[in-house]
DNA sequence: CGGCCTGTTGATGCGACTCAATTCAGGTGG
DNA sequence: CCACCTGAATTGAGTCGCATCAACAGGCCG
């Protein structure tokens, strides 16, 4: 278990300032951000933390992807969110007196940076605009969680599938239109499990969308060929 | 559309001092949410507002209840969150720039509290101790939903059910044990579309649970029979 | 009384999960 | 370089939960 993960040398505040909850920060405060914050390291699934576990403080994703998961004592598991760089998560459990609301897993080596809770609550009374920033990053938060509470109560599995394509190609080209194309981040287990669903039922729906012509794929490279037709089955509801 | 709710009088400082979100603030503050508070009153099926509509301001809910909708272009809806008295809602609109993430409707002839958006934001600005309760009260809420997202994708209705039961009657007695009685505070549809499912379903569920002993009802009102019984369905995963 | 809404119960069908077998890709070691 | 292994992805057959459609009972109100 010996993290034999590089570690690269980080210009923590130079990264900081790119981070969405920091921005437009007082320099001296990005200065004390910069201090309080530890390089970490993960390998491949190794675990951040756990669900239930008292928070020990926040993460941001530099490299790497990582999963939150809520799991079922039988050993499934639903995704709730899939952490990309410049990412923050673990956020919303400095704030309570809960733990950590999922479990945190390493999905490749990943390095982050930690920031530790009592520092940073110190640091969130003193400045009025991280306190702000924080706010709308958890309502962005919040606002996400209600889509996918909608999605996985009204939505079949095609039409959250289509869905995801449809954001991932926005995402990634700011657009959506025929021939755009973007890598899957992840193991097709994985989307699954994110989608709230099985990699069987994701490799059959995956098959329809091809012979559809909606997308074309080559090696976890999707290709968007329809858009329209992403649109109406995203729209879909249940039968 | 006219309002024929007999709007009471408020007190208002007293009754804010109840509220979680405003918990420990100074007086002054507390003077000025008096005074920045509008009282208003919602006739049966009103919205309070709309998802998607730009966020005037949040609400406290002095009397009645209120469902915070998601719905579907075929008038399918879930319901996010039911509101009771005391409880406040739409406040992580105020944060976001997005609107707010779902609809709002009376469920009874309901009396609120409004509070303007801007003002809010003035208020949220100059009072550290109002900016943490509510990041407090918004991570609360980032737990609830995720719950809900792993009750949905990993539950059968049964095992949501029963949470709910058990959820519910912590809620009311602060304890769980053979005996205890709560009402639904919710017609029987609107608690199905809560727990993501149909009046027809969730009737069934409930004939299941009375006939294994584990419930009683009369009217609305439920009765414990069988805590344990209920724990373990609680656990159950889907199949 | 007669409409209307809520709730209950039955029959049916569809989506998606389960189980199981097979193929494929990547990585390792001889 | 090929044989081997492991985990991911795919495909098929069977089953189950639950939504749908439909009929009906009870309570409330004009």
């Amino acid at each position: 278990m010996a993290n034999k993960v590089k570690e690269e040398p980080v210009q923590k505040k130079k990264v900081l300032r790119e981070i969405y909850l920091f921005s437009g920060l007082a320099d001296n405060d990005l200065e004390t951000l910069a201090q309080i914050a530890i390089n970490r390291i993960f390998s491949k699934e190794a675990h951040i933390f756990w669900e239930g576990r008292e928070a020990q403080g926040f993460y941001i994703l530099l490299k790497g992807h990582v999963k939150l998961v809520k799991s079922s004592p039988e050993g499934k598991e639903y995704i709730i969110r899939l952490v990309g760089p410049g990412e923050t998560f673990g956020e919303a459990a400095v704030l309570a007196e809960s733990g950590y609301p999922v479990s945190a897993t390493a999905l490749e080596d990943c390095q982050v940076l930690f920031f530790p809770k009592i520092d940073f609550l110190d640091l969130l009374t003193a400045s009025p605009r991280l306190a702000r920033n924080m706010l709308a990053t958890m309502s962005h938060l919040l606002f996400h969680l209600t889509r996918q509470l909608e999605d996985l109560s009204l939505k079949e599995v095609s039409a959250r599938l289509a869905r995801y394509f449809l954001e991932k190609c926005r995402e990634t080209h700011g657009d959506i239109a025929k021939g755009l194309t973007f890598d899957l981040p992840v193991t097709k287990t994985h989307l699954a499990a994110y989608l709230g669903t099985i990699s069987e039922t994701l490799s059959r729906t995956l098959a329809r969308f091809k012979s559809m012509g909606a997308i074309a794929e080559d090696k976890g490279r999707i290709t968007i060929n329809d858009p329209t037709l992403l649109q109406n089955i995203a729209q879909g509801t249940k039968s």
